[in-house]
DNA sequence: GGAAATATATGAT
DNA sequence: ATCATATATTTCC
């Protein structure tokens, strides 16, 4: 485990409910440029379910991906996950992303 | 120890 | 919009 692994974690856990956060947001804030690393860390997710890693979506507004794989059927739990926290995907993207989107800076 | 793969982002074409 | 490059970690050899 790396120490931007606890940062990252630590990061995503600060962020509220009914909210989603970036992988870029996060890099930005841990310093780093390895957006990828990110997505490797979230995807371990060994602290999961105290930590989010549903919460964590692309910079496009898109979902990303979850579960193993980058883009499927996988991608519709995690919406629904998202819906139920008062965070609504339409089609592809997240509905108002930028508002709903957390920042730390 | 080194190479390939990944839940991305950005810049160029 | 699509293709190629950059970047950090993990997994496999």
């Amino acid at each position: 485990m790396t120490v931007l692994a606890e940062k990252t974690y630590t990061l995503l856990a600060k962020v509220p409910r009914g909210r989603v956060t970036t992988y870029k947001e996060l890099a930005m804030a841990l310093g780093t440029r390895g957006y990828r690393a990110i997505g490797q860390i979230v995807r371990n997710n060994p602290y999961a379910p105290r930590v989010p890693c549903h919460r964590v979506v692309a910079s496009d507004g898109t979902i990303g991906g979850f579960m193993g794989h980058s883009r499927g059927e996988a991608i519709q739990k995690k919406i629904a996950m998202l819906a139920s926290e008062g965070v609504h995907v339409t089609g592809k993207r997240i509905n108002e992303f930028p508002k709903k989107l957390f920042h730390f800076t």
